[in-house]
DNA sequence: CGGGAGGTTGACCACCATCAACTGCTGTGG
DNA sequence: CCACAGCAGTTGATGGTGGTCAACCTCCCG
């Protein structure tokens, strides 16, 4: 059976070879089971925070507001994400976190996990890791929305959402279930639903995927990455 | 006098309080100090990294190219940022690294740098909040290219730019050079370089500032931050 | 003096936003 | 069981923001 915490201990493996003593730890640690709906708020821009959330099961993501009131989805996240790894350290939330399917979440306060990474530099080292890709992540978003026309900012992220769940190493290439509305898909790509719906028709003309609802079946891989630009270094994926 | 290590250690301070050990540790650490023209690279993206660099003096930035040829400039930095911290973690780089204006940069080999945070938890921990807050002006970022319109855009970089002086409290606000070339603030805001002029020029018809060349006076501050929807919170300072 | 980079202005147009109407599906309560 | 509400998706018409192309100017530096 796995546990929520074999959940964190296979993220973390991905970075670092853990020992034993690191397993225990993070199997000790104390964290509370959550289920949360969908489009809930977990935290709201400027709270203070004392709680980290690991995803456990569904998806989230993170956003934020405009002046002008227009709704920003700066990221996406899957199953073993540790969602908020900044409060350890910034206990000001600068962004939303929001649930986006039903989820399960694995609260967990931040002296705890805290103390985890003062006596594991092996675990420190990971998530330090976790952050950076984070990052680089931003990075490829902001290039995503400031250089990219519609339909190569939607197959990005596309792209972007297929090569993560392989990585995850759950499911097939070819068929996936994408988990966001259309106008989800607008407010992390800077679109109006509208136009993604616009967008997603021609993509799917050009035969790089067919879809029925939110189930998405893809078609021709390289033309999709090519229409997107989409180069999977900036995930660092190690194996 | 103050040395390179002294910048390092007054960024660093920022975030925690330094021993003596500490600041001697840093003081110790080799680096190599260049000095390089405007507009080098000092990494592209695809390279493989042994090497972080302090930004001694001058401004730099980070860059990437999309696959359309289009540059997105992802950050700017100012004396005193580590400018690739990442690379002590993720040795291949997912990014340009450009000097903006003649700089003097401090050369520091990945080893020592890692060999540093190993053995002082607080400087770790520094650096941890410095990689952090990078992050968090990430996910702005995403929001000022995703989400807003021309005139918003180029007022919030102006608004960043003179909030993150300030911190670095070298200079008045109300004038500032602005180091960029209005190409570059185009790369950085997803604009060209001709609707950067038109935008500008909007904004200082409202009066919120003028310029001569890149000699910038602000003339209505509060009315620069209500263009752009600034909210400084994103930069997390702590004073 | 000449060349080049950065800045400025004008004309034109494409991409994407906006507004609106309509469909289909799902869940809920009468 | 049906009626209805509400949300997500779809399609059409129209217009504005910002891109593109081009010319010209200024300033700096060789």
């Amino acid at each position: 059976m796995t546990t929520p915490a074999d959940i964190l201990v296979a993220k973390l493996g991905k970075f670092v070879r853990l020992g034993q003593p690191e397993e225990d730890a993070i199997h000790a640690l104390p964290m509370t089971i959550l289920h949360v709906k969908p489009n809930r708020y977990l935290i709201r821009e400027g709270d203070k925070v004392s709680r980290c959330h690991l995803l456990i099961d569904g998806y989230a993501c993170r956003s934020k507001i405009s002046r002008h009131g227009k709704r920003q989805i700066v990221s996406f996240h899957m199953p073993g994400d540790v969602l908020d790894l900044q409060h350890t350290l910034l206990p000001c939330a600068d962004h939303n976190l929001q649930t986006v399917t039903n989820t399960t979440i694995g609260r967990i306060a931040v002296r705890d996990l805290s103390a985890l990474i003062k006596e594991f530099p092996l675990i420190a080292q990971a998530f330090a890791m976790d952050v950076l890709i984070d990052a680089s992540i931003f990075r490829e978003w902001v290039l995503n929305v400031g250089t990219r026309d519609a339909k190569s900012r939607v197959a990005h992220m596309l792209c972007e959402f297929i090569a993560r769940r392989q990585i995850l190493g759950s499911d097939s290439a070819e068929q996936t279930e994408l988990p966001f509305s259309q106008e989800q898909i607008g407010d992390a790509t800077g679109l109006t639903a509208v136009h993604v719906n616009r967008t997603l028709r021609k993509i799917s003309d050009e035969g790089a995927f067919t879809h029925t609802g939110r189930q998405y079946t893809i078609k021709d891989w390289p033309k999709l990455q090519n229409i997107a630009g989409f180069d999977p270094a900036y995930l660092h994926q190690m194996a």
